[in-house]
Order: structure tokens, then sequence, then C-alpha cells
DNA sequence: CGCGTTTCGCTACGGCAGTTGCGTTAATGC
DNA sequence: GCATTAACGCAACTGCCGTAGCGAAACGCG
């Protein structure tokens, strides 16, 4: 039942996605020229074509292979949790070259296809901190007439809006400047 | 001492930016050939890139040309105001095609020359809503150990991460919501 | 009018994304 | 062993961006 004809080189893929890597890093995404990447795998460029339809389509697998997991253990104080959630994100976002984000934002606003692969890339941080407001929320610390999402975007939105519109710098003081916005002060508040 | 040479046409500038306009609205940023609008606009290819060296360019200097002013008269409510100023924008987003704004990131990140570009094309939008915070806050109705400028980011910030990111629409009730998260609730606010 | 200067249209080119066609190679199934 | 199937390398092609070189045209200046 298994294929039929030849196989797949088993080789191929990782040696294409590591000379992708190396270009990447070297050239940036404009400069990365798949024609390149091909001869440097040490494969013909329709042997990459068959794997991923498109330049952008491979740059997308590879941040995907390459990116660091934002870790998330809920701990016990939603504002602490908030805290390293955001800042955590904040420091993702600003490890990968800006370019690199806005060329895949780009991408992805193309190509319906691209554009699934790069929100799946992005949404589990965005659950992440989605489940920590919610329960921030339900300890009071938020106001209650404000949806619960609307606040998720106004914690990671900016980090976006920074990256790529202002050029503004991530830190993680700004991140937590943002979780302090976003929560109620700590005292003033048992009604 | 005005120009020594032979003048530059003075149509064709006018000419090429609405042949342009007309192929980004039909084919939008990738589909938009410079050859195809040099010569719809009955001009050399060279003539255009006299004018703007780049493709990018063509298009903010498009952009730039066609966008409509978000108007801003300052009332006497900040809270209607702000609602006003961040629905506009949110509109403002949402008219333009959705890649074209992230096309415009794109090629902001990748040449600085843009970036200065769109940037400023973006600024004065973000100094608006800057002065109507500033004003909320001098009238007590936001949280004074957050910043305004933390509180501009996330009243416009949440509009370029739906717009790019997670693909959410962008209704002037979302910016009303957006309004109400960072200003305080009106009544129980008076120590 | 002649000279220098700048723009003009035209043609040609290099580089890259993505496609196509072809002969070859490595597997499965009978 | 032999047909079938799919991946492979190779080469050529289209379309496009951006650049370079050319002669012609249009201006200011003396």
């Amino acid at each position: 039942m298994a294929s039929r004809g030849r196989p797949r080189d088993p080789e191929a893929e990782s040696r294409i996605l590591a000379a992708a890597a190396t270009e990447i890093q070297a050239r940036g995404y404009d400069g990365l020229s798949v024609e390149r990447v091909a001869e440097r795998a040490g494969v013909a460029k329709t042997t990459l074509y068959r794997r991923w339809p498109s330049k952008a389509e491979l740059v997308v697998a590879l941040v995907t292979d390459l990116r660091d997991e934002v870790p998330f253990r809920p701990g016990a104080n939603p504002r602490r949790d908030l805290d390293k959630l955001v800042s955590a994100v904040a420091a993702a976002l600003a490890d990968t070259p800006p370019s690199l984000v806005a060329d895949l934002t780009a991408a992805a606003a193309r190509d319906a296809r691209v554009g699934d692969t790069v929100r799946a890339l992005w949404a589990d941080r965005h659950r992440a901190v989605t489940e920590v407001v919610a329960r921030a929320q339900a300890e009071g610390l938020t106001d209650d007439s404000v949806p619960p999402a609307v606040l998720v975007d106004q914690l990671i939105g900016p980090l976006y809006y920074r990256l790529l519109v202002t050029g503004e710098p991530l830190t993680p003081a700004y991140a937590r400047k943002l979780v302090r916005s976003v929560l109620r002060p700590a005292k003033e508040n048992r009604p």
C-alpha cells in the first residue's frame, strides 16, 4: 500500500531547509534565492518546488521549523503569568528579523494557503494569552464590561504595531506596561 | 537658475500615477507590473524609474496621493472624540486592500527610505490619537500610572494586528470597545 | 546659432520566481 | 524479468524588476 513509484529522497527536505536557513540568515528574505538554495542543497530546483509550491511557503516552513516554542506553565498569579507571557511573545518577535515578520504577513495576505499556515504559526501564542486573560478576568482583575478578546488584542497588537509600523523596540519593560494597563490597579479594587 | 537641460514632461507623473492606480486596483500589488504601468501611461520604463527608484516607492507615492485624510476636529468630549477618531482610523485601514497594507509594511521593513515615507504616512493618525489621549488623561479619564504612548498603542495596535495577523474585521463597534477598555468606567471614578 | 545639459524613447541585458518537457532512476506489483 | 509509477536532474522558457547604453529632443546660455 505504501507509495508506488520512486520514493522521495529522505534527506532532501532537511538539506534544503538547512541551506535556506543559512541563506536567509545571511541575506534576508529578499536576498534568499530559490536557485541558490537548491544549488547549496545539492538538489534541482524542481525537487524543491515539488515540496513547497513557492518561496513564501518554503520560508514559512523554515520559520515553523526553527521557531522556539513559547513555554507556558500557568502559575498561581495571573498578573505574573501575563508579565512573563507577554514578555516572552515580545522577545520571540524581537528575535526574528523584523523584515521577516513583515514579509510573512505580506505573503499571508496575498496567498490564502500561506495565510492559514502563518496564522496557525502565531495562533498558539494568542491562545495562551487568551487563557491567562480569562483567568485574570475570573479573579476580577479586569474590567468586566470589556470582552477578553479585546484585552488580548491590546496585549499582543501593540507588539506587532511597534515592530512593523513604528519601529520602536520591544522591551520587557514595555510588555510590563501593557499588562499593567490592561489589569486593574492592584489596590483600589474591592467594591 | 532654473533647470538647465530638457524639462521633465509635466504630465508624465500624473499619467503614471493614474495608470498605476488603475493597475493596482485591478490586480493588487503583486499583479502590478511596472512595465505595464509605463506602457499604459505612454511612457518609457526609464522615465518612470527616473521619478521613483523602485516599484515600492511608486506604490507609496500612489497611496500617499490617493489616501483620504482622517479629519480631526477636537470636540468637548474626549471619549466621543476617541470613538470617532479610532473608528475613522479603522475605516481608513479597512478601506485599503489588506494585502496592500501588508506589502507596504514589508517594503518599509526592507528599505529604510521607503520605511521613512511609510511611517510618515501613518504618523499623523498616531499623533492625532496621542493628542486626544493626552486630553483624556488630563481630565482623569485614564489610569495615571500608564504612559499615554502605551494607551495609544493599545488603541491603534489592535487594528493593525487584526488586519494583518488574525484577519478579523475592523468594525466601528470594535473600535468603540477598544476605547471603552482604555478609558476608565464612567461612573465609579471619584476618589 | 552653437554648446552644454537633462530628459526622452528605445533596446538590450542580468538576475530571479516559477513552469514545462524530457530522459533517467528507483521503487512496487505481477 | 517486466510494466507501472513517481521522483530525480537538467535545460529551456516566460514574466518581471531594475540597470545600462544609445541617439534624439528640448531647454538655458553665450
